[in-house]
DNA sequence: CTGTTAGCGCATTCAA
DNA sequence: TTGAATGCGCTAACAG
């Protein structure tokens, strides 16, 4: 930056001026500036900058388990791009924080906040704010956002889409077709998004004045990354079940996708014999045998709502964002569902 | 660090050097000063260190497409976080920085490098440096590593999966099996990845003494991103073929995952009457119907593998690293090849 | 072994 | 409108 002062005979100050605030500089000895500062192949040193303001340009993605990839599931990794893409062109960086590592690496993500590396958070599906001690993310002074799950109850803005309703919507369309015995297979037990979707399964069944025993629950016991092994236990149960459910529905694609790939070399026909609903959307659904239906997430836009909000946090001067931001997922009906069949249930034998 | 100093009563450089070379400061005060930075909550400002150092311990990756996730693939997730994990087990964050947006996020990449943002990059599958009129990453100064793209060439340390051999033996394989005849999926022309896989299948037609209308190739249009519409496309084509060969060999596992569900509404039984084989090992190809053949990328280690040398390429002290790497493969043999039919068509002769 | 001193490159006072 | 001076928090010389 000396070297550009120099070159265009100014002074650093000015020429900080010139770039950062081109108003409060003359037109001439901008472009001078300008025109040195290209000639020279000046890029100002963000570091110092950061030091100096005392704030960096860098955003930190707090992501949930030690997978930001599982199965089919390209909800995390969607989310991830959409957040860069929108960070990226109001000139923010995204850093990403793994969570599940050692305990010194826990302790990386706050320190990364107080540190002076990053200016914000955004939680991606994270369950728990990292914390080393007494300090935590939540204390370490940067605006924090979440995306996929709610933390509006704590205080931190949250854009979600509505699981809770579309399931009960789904479930009342299958309701509408014809079910009236269904088998879920559940995610993980006390996660964020098996609560939401449990809860609106029962909803549509209370909804529609159907009992408890509507519903046979399976599940619970594997992680959202063991999606596919989830289902596959869940299917040998639906399998050896005497009275078996004519829908099966499933907290996400995953599972949902290996129960289907599972029940069916067993003689069992989908949709025929059981429909099968899954939860998440991922593009291989529509390829599947049969295509499965499911509700799709809308992850683009999560993403790009939930940097909007950092963005808004970030800037003093603008408005205070909403504390919930809510997004429609989209029922996406498949092959996988349709009535079931009429007259006299008879489970049919395997094979 | 002042207050630790004061607290501790010792100079700030001691404070500074117990922390940095706890070999460089005698026990006694090395523990005042750690009691001190305890009990302040102390954080050292990375801004700072970062500036006075003239480093940072930030690492870039440069992702390839818009996309970090499409289709069903998880390589380029799965190796972003087995580069994370490894990096930030070193000490290291990761920033990613996605191509293919503005000219000016465009030219914010070599930016990072020369404004001291980051200290090295590992480019994901990349096809191009980024660059900005002169300046582009590969004279930004930074050490840069590749990953799944071989770019040892322009003296690149590259660390790649042995797509070409991997495809060679998987061909040779499906030779083995009876198939005389091939129809080829092939990736985005001119892509790495098209090429290797492509020049496989070649080197095997040849090596076993087959001639080059041997395979029926197809597509090339479509970006990786786009391998589902691919697939779609490639088995409209192979429908409408008066000789259908007896397997489709896919560049990437989303095309044949669409491929497949494309021909079988059709009354095509796959592997009976085709055999199909992907490319890439994603995790769903276990669970398609049927369940797809295929050549498993080692994601996780050529992302540990990429992170750790460009570890050795930042530490001076470290060896020189090899300037190729390469991992194999794995074929992955699942239901969607065997043996052609016999009796309708004859293969002429037998290698 | 420890304290003193001097900047890293920039943005921001305050004067002119 | 511009220039000169100051320090952000830290580390690396060099002395002591």
């Amino acid at each position: 930056m000396r070297d550009v002062a120099r070159l265009a005979g100014v002074a650093t100050s000015t020429v900080s001026r010139a770039l950062a605030r081109p108003g409060r500089v003359s037109e001439a000895t901008r472009c001078r500036i300008l025109a040195a500062a290209e000639q020279l192949g000046y890029v100002p040193n963000a570091a110092a900058r950061n030091l100096r303001v005392g704030a960096s340009n860098i955003v930190m993605a707090v992501l949930s388990e030690p997978a930001i990839a599982n199965g089919a599931s390209q909800v995390v990794p969607e989310v991830l791009q959409s957040v860069a893409a929108t960070l990226s062109d109001n000139g923010f960086n995204l850093l990403i924080a793994g969570r599940n590592r050692s305990a010194a690496a826990e302790k990386h993500i706050p320190d990364l906040a107080v540190g002076g590396i990053v200016r914000g958070a955004i939680l991606i599906g994270a369950a728990e704010l990292p914390s080393h001690g007494q300090r935590s993310l939540a204390n370490a002074g940067i605006p924090i956002v979440s995306v996929l799950q709610d933390r509006s109850a704590a205080g931190i803005p949250s854009v979600i889409a509505d699981d809770r309703k579309a399931m009960r919507e789904a479930v009342l369309h299958l309701i509408g077709l014809g079910h009236r015995s269904f088998f879920y297979i559940a995610g993980p037990a006390g996660s964020y998004h098996e609560a939401e979707r449990s809860g609106g399964l029962a909803e549509a069944l209370a909804a529609a004045g159907l009992p408890d025993r509507a519903v046979v629950r399976h599940g619970g016991g594997h992680a959202f990354q063991d999606g596919f092994e989830s289902g596959i236990d869940a299917a040998r149960a639906w399998l050896a079940l005497a009275a078996r459910p004519t829908a099966a529905v499933a907290c996400w694609d995953d599972a949902a996708i290996a129960f289907m790939s599972t029940v069916r070399p067993q003689g069992v026909a989908v949709p025929g014999d059981l429909s099968v609903l899954g939860f998440d959307g991922v593009p291989v659904g529509a390829f599947c045998e049969p295509p499965l239906a499911t509700l799709r997430q809308p992850t683009a836009e999560l993403g790009a709502k939930a940097a909007e909000i950092l963005l808004m946090l970030l800037d003093r001067d603008a408005a205070a964002p909403p504390l919930r931001t809510t997004l429609p997922n989209q029922l996406l009906l498949r092959a996988s569902t349709t009535a079931p069949k009429t007259g006299g249930r008879r489970p049919r034998r395997a094979p």
